[in-house]
DNA sequence: GTTCTAGAAC
DNA sequence: GTTCTAGAAC
């Protein structure tokens, strides 16, 4: 922070400094310019004209179109090109920009310039004679989207989906220019028209002439009701339909939750343009309004209280990375476009809250959003049916989630909301990711159903916003890692052999949970026994040595597991002699057993039994990790390159090794960890993790077909059986 | 393993 | 300007 401050404080100061120099040049040039003599000879005066707009908007265009008609000298600088026909740095454009003043030209300044702070400095070139302007292209983004999107020669290199994400960005920051600024003259321009008027008036204004000051061409438009919904947005509607009035706004919240996986093949771009595929670190409750459709709760009212309400919870949880998504099945739910419209007027939420059309048991199946926490708007008896939100989420949770209720309670009063720890077990966790499930019972209006209110909305609203309280709180302390009980499962009883199952919760609870990673630098290369071991790298150790004090220690996670041998001086794959090979046999029938009960569950899982070639946590552990690799922990090269490339030893092989030499040879090689990443499944090669994660989401290539023989792939088809 | 951060890449 | 990686410290 200290460093970080120092040198931006480091960079004003260069700035500044130049920026004294060049004025200085500046006014000298003025002074020789400026008749010592009362004469009446009018001298030409040189002018900075500030361009301001996202790429797209004409900026460029518009320099060169006044320059090609103009009887007065003009320089553009252009920061896309400044630096030898690559782009440059806003330095480059002061210090062109001061020279060209010096050789008498007026400078168009043709670089976003979207706020204040880009304008600031430029507005210090030149002497008190120069006159300042601004031309603010003020156009849809959408047109210049598309603009962008379509060219191919750009300057700035800024071409096809990424267009689109730089474009709002920018937008999103965009401060109109005032004359307060420093600015002698102002012009906006929102279409062709004006920006043609534009170009005429710049065009014929010569070298002797002036133009009056002030501000022109700005139409009634409330630019703070924009910027608004700019910062509302955030992120980019990847269909580019990002435009400036509330119409196209209401459709961009609704894409705009980041999903990383839409469709197949042509939209892949998507996630990368979108640029949140770490949306997985982001704690999300799925929430479907409540009361609104069997409890029939007037939707003008409910609509208010849930933008209310959301107000208040978002104002509360300040900058933490949660989110809530109201979430309904119909593409024309009502209730969610009147949520969206009175949220967009009342700039609730930024960019913690949302709308989603899909459906709230299958966010992450069907749509590719991870929410954590889901609510279910239930009856008072929090049994399954009845229809709608909860008869689904019930049956797409399994029987599971109606014990874990029972356990919580009973029965529920309206307004009130109960958090259910979800069983690992049910499908909503392994398929949806869903960890907890908060059930809520709103007011009710339905006279076929109990406690009809019969249009008491003086008593349904207090309910109703006592509900969403609940609700908002019950997911909070589970945020927080407060109140949040995991069911524990005990361990198989299996000889010596202890597993664990790492969790892959995205959120530090209390439970202490033990990650594989890959390795540890300064131990490269060396052999397992000598090894010396990092305090972390020993959890595992500490386990299998004393699993009566860890008797209950099982990590959920949903797809990677590891099988940990109890023998003492095992550390890793380096260490195995043949005498191992019923225990290495007895590994993998464990991890075998726990594939095959995952599978049943979820039979899209397939698994890979395997040994890190270098472990970085000493132990004897076989990692049994299902391939979908749909993990936040999968952070970096190494992560990836250590499941997916020769490092990762598949134990079908190591034990056929064992049999064979007596010994497994590592090729103790840390190259594989620095490979470029490729795909699992169609060895397609991408530039980095967030890229190959949004690749790995949707790739349905078959595997390589080394994997698909001796059982080194256990899939629902494959019923590998390597012991006994 | 996580967190922090500089600087590279875009 | 933002995103991403990789190295260092813990």
């Amino acid at each position: 922070m200290y460093s970080s401050q120092t040198s931006e404080v480091r960079k004003r100061e260069v700035v500044s400094h130049f920026l004294a120099e060049i004025t200085q040049e500046a006014m000298e040039i003025d002074r020789q310019n400026t008749p010592s003599t009362g004469e009446g000879k009018q001298e030409s005066k040189t002018i900075v004209v500030l361009l301001m707009g996202p790429p797209g908007s004409g900026k460029s265009t518009f320099c060169d179109e006044v320059i090609r008609i103009s009887a007065r000298p003009w320089a553009r600088i252009c920061q896309d090109i400044i630096n030898n026909g690559k782009s440059g740095t806003k330095i480059q454009c002061l210090s062109s920009a001061a020279t060209a003043l010096k050789e008498g030209k007026s400078v168009f300044i043709d670089r976003c310039n979207i706020n204040k702070e880009q304008r600031a400095d430029f507005l210090k070139l030149g002497g008190p004679q120069t006159e300042k302007h601004a031309i603010v292209l003020d156009i849809p983004a959408k047109v210049c989207i598309s603009r962008s999107v379509k060219r191919t020669e750009h300057e700035g290199k800024l071409q096809g989906g990424k267009a689109a994400a730089v474009v709002n960005q920018m937008l999103s920051k965009k401060e109109l220019p005032k004359l307060s600024e420093g600015f002698n003259r102002i012009t906006f321009c929102q279409d062709e028209r004006d920006v043609k008027e534009a170009i005429g008036v710049y065009g014929s204004f010569g070298p002797l002439d002036s133009l009056p000051s002030g501000c022109f061409g700005q139409k009634m438009l409330d630019t703070k009701t924009q910027q608004g919904i700019m910062r509302f947005l955030k992120k980019v509607d990847p269909s580019g339909n990002a435009g400036s009035g509330p119409t196209v706004v209401e459709k961009s919240i609704t894409n705009e939750i980041p999903v990383k996986r839409l469709g197949k093949g042509d939209k892949l771009d998507i996630a990368s343009t979108s640029g949140d595929v770490d949306s997985c670190n982001i704690y999300t409750l799925a929430f479907p309004s409540i009361s609104t459709a069997d409890f029939q709760f007037n939707l003008e009212r409910a609509s208010d209280i849930i933008v209310e309400k959301v107000e208040e919870f978002v104002s509360r949880i300040g900058k933490s990375k949660i989110r809530l998504l109201l979430v309904d099945l119909s593409p024309e739910s009502k209730i969610l476009s009147m949520v969206k419209t009175k949220a967009v007027q009342k700039n609730v939420g930024s960019n913690k809250f949302f709308t989603f059309v899909g459906d709230i048991t299958r966010l992450r199946s069907q749509k590719g959003l991870q929410c954590n926490v889901i609510a279910n708007t239930t009856n008072w008896r929090l049994k399954p049916g009845g229809g709608g939100v909860n008869a689904a989420i019930f049956k797409a949770a399994g029987p599971e989630l109606e014990i874990a209720t029972k356990e919580r309670a009973e029965t529920l009063s309206p307004g009130k909301a109960v958090v259910v720890p979800l069983p690992s077990s049910s499908p909503l966790y392994t398929r949806e990711g869903v960890t907890h499930v908060i059930h809520v019972l709103g007011p009710n209006m339905n006279p076929q159903r109990p406690d009809c209110l019969k249009g008491d909305y003086g008593k349904g609203c207090k309910i109703l916003r006592e509900a969403y309280s609940s609700l908002f709180e019950g997911f909070l302390s589970i945020a927080q890692g407060v109140g949040s009980e995991h069911n524990i499962e005990r361990p198989l009883e299996s000889g010596g052999v202890q597993e664990v199952i790492p969790t892959n919760d995205d959120l530090k609870t209390k439970r202490g949970a033990v990650y594989e990673s890959d390795k540890n630098k300064k131990y490269k290369g060396s052999g397992g026994a000598t090894k010396a071991w990092g305090s972390w790298a020993q959890a595992l150790y500490n386990i299998a040595m004393h699993p009566d004090k860890h008797s209950n220690v099982v990590l959920e996670a949903q797809v990677h597991l590891l099988v940990l041998a109890r023998a003492d001086g095992l550390d890793s794959i380096a260490d195995v002699r043949r005498e191992h090979i019923p225990l290495l046999k007895t590994m993998h029938a464990v991890g075998l057993k726990w594939a095959e009960k995952l599978i049943n569950e979820n039979g899209s899982l397939l698994f890979r039994l395997g040994y890190h070639s270098v472990p970085s946590m000493r132990q004897l552990h076989l990692h049994v990790i299902s391939q979908d690799f749909e993990s936040s922990h999968l952070k970096n090269k190494k992560h990836w390159n250590s499941f997916t490339t020769p490092f990762f030893l598949d134990s079908v092989d190591v034990m056929k090794e064992l049999e064979d030499e007596g010994k497994v040879t590592l090729k103790n090689d840390s190259k594989f960890l620095e490979m470029e990443l490729r795909c699992h499944r169609c060895r397609s090669a991408h530039p980095n993790i967030p890229r190959l994660k949004s690749h790995i989401s949707s790739c349905q290539a078959p595997f390589p077909a080394a994997l698909l023989q001796n059982g080194r792939l256990v899939s629902s088809e494959v019923t590998a059986n390597f012991c006994n």
